[in-house]
DNA sequence: CGACACATGTAACACGTTACATGATTTG
DNA sequence: CAAATCATGTAACGTGTTACATGTGTCG
């Protein structure tokens, strides 16, 4: 749902057209996962057949306004007041991924972690890069690129914890104490 | 795809039939997304239909095994070996909302953050409780837990970074230091 | 003129999800 | 026997997403 409420959102501010709402939200969520244009009229038709604005009649120019309604109001102000609940989130698809692979033998799993890490440290400069060249005014995008830093790290460091737990957790049903580690011990 | 490749590399492992798929699935990845029965099924239609998986003959219960194919053999290796790109996620809900919120003057920012704050902590507490019922063989779920704590207290640290960046943001617009401020700091 | 940005819209599909229907088998 | 669990499946819907069609205006 945050397309169809980021732009309910951006329509309780004041009424907007198709092309400025993609334009708007794009500025304030980034380049990070931008927006194509066809879904901002899919998602307005959308919100109108669930009568939360109103197509108001064209503008000078021909642009097509839309206007949010009271029921769109309630729904805003809805998902401004409600937390996003953790569980009712997409599934994690890196999480389950892992949790697969440490059940199955003939995945790599050192190999799948160092994969992802490499990742995930790319990503973690890109967001540097980004938000160096974004001016102090963008603060929403700011944010944003904040958000993805503290997940990005986080990410790391739970793949570290992963590799560190694996090797103690399957190495033993693997190799149940091999005779040369008993006669290494002697 | 989460779904769709989770059960395919369930079935990597060896065949077997749906009721058992989603035992299988919710006892690795846990009780944080409960996978529906039904899901189980569309999605082997769904597998079946793209060559990924066939429906083996019934077993002697009458159940209905699926055997993976040298075609979803290869999408699941490919699904190991590649990293999951940040900016193929699903958009982070959350930080949209954030984003949108501190644009529009109407919004309570710190009433947001509060009650996702809340809700964070509230997750935290369960995700420890978790932890500790959880037995040490469930390697899986244990990892899985890991991530929604690491991501959890991230989010955290990341409501907190917002509140004070908004503060310092948004309050010289709002309030260009009022005359009592002025008198006050004499 | 040709390319490019502006602007609107539709068709089609993927995945996730729920609700429902149906029957066999087990267990208190 | 009744309730619960096992087991399979379908119908329907929602959101997200892309590809495509179409037209206007502008600028080098």
């Amino acid at each position: 749902m945050s397309v169809r409420n980021g732009l309910l959102a951006l329509l309780a501010e004041r009424p907007r057209y198709g092309y400025e709402l993609r334009g708007e939200f794009e500025a304030r969520t980034g380049t990070t996962w931008p927006l194509n244009v066809g879904q901002v009229y899919t998602t307005l038709s959308r919100l109108e057949r669930d009568g939360c604005v109103t197509a108001s009649d064209a503008g000078e120019s021909g642009q097509q306004y839309y206007e949010i309604t009271a029921e769109g109001r309630a729904e805003v102000t809805a998902w401004f007041t409600t937390p996003v609940r953790r569980e009712a989130r997409p599934r994690d698809e890196l999480a389950i991924k892992l949790a697969l692979a440490v059940g199955n033998q003939d995945v790599d799993i050192a190999a799948v972690v160092q994969a992802q890490r490499t990742d995930s440290l790319r990503a973690l400069q890109d967001y540097t890069r980004l938000k160096a060249q974004a001016g102090p005014e963008d603060l929403a995008w700011l944010l944003v690129l904040d958000a993805m830093v503290f997940q990005t790290e986080a990410e790391v460091r739970w793949l570290d914890h992963c590799e560190s737990r694996v090797v103690q957790g399957r190495r033993p049903v693997v190799r149940p104490t091999p005779v040369e580690d008993v006669e290494r011990a002697r």
